[in-house]
DNA sequence: TCTGGGGTCCTAGGACCC
DNA sequence: TCTGGGGTCCTAGGACCC
């Protein structure tokens, strides 16, 4: 496989295993060792008993039930995952500065920095797996590799509870034998559209040219996945990227709607959008009307507008108008979700973040351990940093929305 | 199998500008 | 009068992820 430099495996890629479902037999001991579902009408997280029923997430509950009799169905407590997912995230943080995270379950740690401590990645891997069962007692699969999509397959391969390396001259024996729908980021229409090719494996994928797969899957998606099956892909985590969108939608079931139900269920979620830009101390500059049919066929409809906002009243009046416009598609075709979704984030320049002098340091990671200490983990530090006199100024925004 | 809620990125056509 | 390329923004849809 190509690569550039000393070609070290220094990714980790930390995965929390069924994450919403091991919380909840954390927290309650007769959920242990059993099937479980977290969800309402479907299921967003399945333990691995239950998962060994074939039961799965995006799954409906009726489904789920007939696959596996004895699944205990449990209703989500999302205030538990959050926290459980902060104290998951210290413990990357207190690792390596550089973690970029995922989801809120799962992250990138880059660790290349940290070898003059002369610890391994694949030991600096246990090490946090150790850690995050010992503080937050849940079970977490880590990846060793060289970049981050290698680490993510490698933790997907791992899983459940599982660490594993990918040397750096073993990538190709590891990836090709994999099927393609094991890449992350090939899901059920690239897999079908590949398996029409005759193409299987990753390994069948890398003996073609990467014009042939352009021509199969598209410019962006064709470069990709020769990347991909090729070791290509970036070797460096990507930290301090903002959300680039904040939306809200709400399934309302089949009707039927009256229009005013319609319009009060968008109003609520455009203020609880609004609500987060504003936490957030951002604005936006496009307004998203998102629908879902009878048919569970979908449309969107968006505008721009003339100036940026975090204003409900404004956001809710192109909202507003975009619902009035889509009014006879949705009497048409009936309406069974309605959302809302804005883009084109910007930082609101009416806020002045705050600066905070910190002790004399040159290393970021201290400076970000004092500014934990002062204003909690939950605060994130981002912008550059200042030399002002005795200390160093950082600028102090709060956490995404 | 009658299907949640939160995101990211890519494609493609049209408008508009140089 | 007709023709050209390149770039950016906007809108709508779709694949994919957790």
């Amino acid at each position: 496989m190509a690569g550039s430099g000393e070609r070290r495996a220094a990714i980790l890629h930390a995965d929390l295993d069924s994450f919403y479902a091991s919380v909840e037999q954390r927290d309650d001991p007769r959920l242990r060792g059993r099937p479980i579902a977290v969800g309402g009408g479907v299921v967003l997280a399945a333990s691995y008993e239950a998962k060994r029923f074939g039961v799965r997430t995006a799954m409906s509950g009726r489904q789920a039930r007939a696959l596996c009799p004895q699944l205990i169905e449990v209703r989500p407590h999302f205030e538990a995952y959050s926290e459980a997912s902060r104290a998951v995230f210290d413990i990357f943080r207190r690792t390596t500065p550089l973690v970029q995270g995922v989801s809120i379950d799962e992250a990138f740690l880059d660790v290349a920095g940290l070898h003059r401590i002369d610890v391994p990645p694949i030991d600096i891997g246990a090490r946090v797996r150790r850690l995050v069962r010992e503080e937050v007692g849940l079970p977490i699969t880590v990846g060793v590799a060289r970049t981050p999509f290698l680490a993510k397959v490698a933790s997907r391969v791992a899983k459940p509870d599982g660490l594993l390396l990918v040397e750096p001259d073993g990538e190709a024996a590891f990836l090709h034998p994999l099927g393609v729908e094991q890449l992350w980021g090939v899901g059920a229409k690239t897999t079908e559209r590949l398996h029409s090719f005759g193409l299987r494996t990753a390994g069948d994928v890398a003996v073609l040219d990467r014009s042939i797969l352009v021509g199969i899957l598209g410019p962006a998606a064709g470069r990709h996945l020769f990347a991909v099956v090729h070791g290509l892909t970036p070797e460096s985590v990507v930290v301090g990227r903002r959300r680039g969108s904040v939306g809200a939608q709400r399934a309302i079931g089949r009707g039927p709607h009256s229009p005013a139900e319609v319009e009060a269920a968008l109003l609520g979620l455009v203020d609880r959008v609004c609500r987060r830009l504003r936490a957030g101390n951002r604005i936006a500059a496009t307004v998203e009307l998102r629908l879902r049919f009878d048919d569970y066929t979908k449309a969107t409809r968006s505008r721009t507008l003339p100036h940026p906002t975090c204003s409900t009243d404004r956001i809710a009046a192109a909202a507003v108008a975009l619902l009035e416009a889509a009014r006879p598609m949705i009497r048409e075709r009936g309406i069974t979700l309605v959302g809302v979704a804005v883009s084109g984030l910007a930082a609101d320049a009416a806020y002045q973040p705050e600066l905070s002098l910190v002790p004399d340091t040159t290393l970021l990671d201290v400076a970000l351990d004092g500014m934990r200490e002062r204003f909690g983990s939950s605060a994130v530090v981002r912008g550059s940093l200042v030399r002002r006199g005795e200390g160093i100024a950082v600028p102090l925004l709060p956490d995404d929305p």
